[in-house]
DNA sequence: TAAATAGTGTCTATTAGACAGTATGTT
DNA sequence: AACATACTGTCTAATAGACACTATTTA
């Protein structure tokens, strides 16, 4: 925002522009019985009426950062205990910025910015407790359409803080005249066996699939692996968030010694589970997150193939372990 | 975007409402002289005036997408040869989405989300050329004073795709009353020894800080590096870009053997330089940019210390090299 | 001729991963 | 009793980095 252009739009009215909305969409993920969630809301109007969408809303201009919208979305939409302003209830949810999409056409209504972010939760109950996030639900995402409908435009990306206290804001920008989309295919929730894959709104199947990518990431570099956690955890279930969101399975005990090997990443209770493993085996010791904010050996995935990785058109970030000299 | 808010909203008018301005800014970074420059434009209006700043505009509505508005700012601010238009010219420069940062008072006049993306370019021209970036000059970053001014927010990310042509919109966005901000410091361009180290506008500190440490984990597992040479290139030129980007020397031999072991990263041309080094040494063989998009045996760079790397409350994106099994 | 540099060879400490083994739980 | 699993030990191949060396070119 520089140069000469401001010299006369300064002089202008703001109303007189063509408006554009600011929006921030979560893609929250927790685990559920092994498997890996995403949260999402039905929608109730059209555009993509009845269709399944990443939970979010408009930035209130002027009372909230971009931060504390997707904390404030986040805490509604989940209906933690303490819906808006749950500090506790957040805070052990990991919360940073994903990107932002902006193709002119992605919201049939008018241009719409959208700020995505990530979260990472530890297992929640069931939404619609309490808040008025009346259709939200966990899906796996095995049962998502990843496959993006729209072109490609911004990736992945982008870290945030903690969440801060969202400003008590009010009032929502503007969306023009609703233009109705394609008959919305009802989709249900915990679709089973799941043979059709659920098609979400907007371009939020690929918002999601950056998310994901974001998240296989980010567990090798980061402690966050322990963010889908509760605050005492075991070995193996440390092992079993790494075996979802990478889908892969890992040797047990080379996993075991790894994250122990890593400085910071978990430091024991000095006990252990009460019972040993539902289908045998000895009590496991328990541990809590440490106090690294970086894996410094990383925990590296394994090598899919002889595919130079999925030659991802994304972002890359990473701190590293070692020098080259 | 969704849930029952838009229920209401829908039947309202949009310019009832609190407006946001949705802006593109741009770190564009590039090699001069063996030295790391970003790409800074001086304000010529309050808040900020005489201040440098990131080059950036606002997204033109409607008309584009977030990446076109950056690869429009760019080509723009640069004067590259087309200016506006230049597919050629910005074909060369590598351009993503670094992350969205939107406090609510980062610009004294209203509410502004900030897009911002990163550039790599290999030298160019020093602009004004032909274009409307009358202010526009190279800094060393090294001239410039990093500590962001304002609280942290948002951080890198993001990842775009190439620039695509920028739909030829019009007239930008709004902008409400100036608001003086502090006495702005002149501030030289090349401060020679530059003593006193430049402070930017707004929170471009932070974003320019954001950029350099994307770029400093990027070069490691992309070959991104090549971005900032020309097409044909030396081992040795392209060590000079990781030295000059990780401010770090590294060792000749190590590196030359880590660059030719990584699959894709550079291909052979056949042929070497016309001289030898200006202080001596055999001719160089040159190379050119390879298909790999990701580097598979990473080139990590040194580890600082025994720190933990730095302990960036930033994003982290990487592909793995290796896997744990 | 002296000095600098491109490029290669080699040695060593560290590490990842495969595999095996023991103790301790479960049904 | 049969079986699953936590956790540890050990071996091997791969790798990073230090160091040394040769050849080539400049001043």
């Amino acid at each position: 925002m520089d140069t000469t252009e401001q010299e006369w739009l300064a002089a202008y009215d703001p109303r007189a522009y063509t408006p554009v909305a600011v929006t921030v969409d979560v893609v929250a993920l927790t685990l559920r019985q092994g498997r890996l969630h995403v949260l999402l809301v039905e929608r109730a109007l059209p555009p993509y009426q009845g269709r399944w969408a990443l939970p979010g809303g408009f930035l209130r201009a002027g009372e909230e950062s971009l931060d504390d919208a997707a904390a404030r979305e986040l805490a509604e939409e989940t209906g933690l205990p303490g819906t808006v302003g749950a500090e506790a209830a957040l805070s052990r949810i990991h919360l940073e910025q994903l990107g932002s999409y902006g193709v002119p056409d992605r919201d049939p209504r008018m241009h719409v910015i959208s700020v995505a972010y990530l979260a990472f939760a530890p297992d929640l109950p069931d939404p619609r407790a309490g808040s008025d996030a009346a259709h939200a639900a966990w899906h796996p995402v095995t049962d998502l359409d990843l496959r993006p409908v729209g072109r490609p435009e911004s990736g992945g990306g982008g870290g945030a803080r903690r969440p801060r206290r969202g400003g008590g804001g009010r009032r929502p920008p503007p969306p023009p005249p609703p233009a109705r989309a394609r008959p919305p295919a009802p989709a249900e929730p915990p679709a089973a066996g799941a043979p059709t894959p659920i098609e979400l709104a907007f371009d939020h199947a690929r918002i999601l699939a950056d998310g994901l990518d974001r998240a296989r990431a980010k567990i090798e570099y980061s402690p966050l692996a322990t963010a889908f956690l509760q605050h005492d955890f075991t070995i193996p279930e440390l092992r079993a968030v790494y075996e979802a969101v990478w889908d892969e399975k890992l040797h047990p005990g080379n996993f075991h010694r790894k994250v122990l090997s890593v400085p910071g990443f978990v430091e024991g209770t000095g006990t252990t589970t009460e019972r040993g493993g539902a289908r045998g085996g000895p009590r496991a010791r328990t541990y809590h997150a440490g106090d690294a904010r970086l894996l410094h050996p990383a925990l590296l995935r394994p090598a899919q193939g002889e595919q130079p990785q999925e030659p991802p058109e994304e972002p890359l970030q990473a701190p590293s372990p070692g020098p080259i000299t």
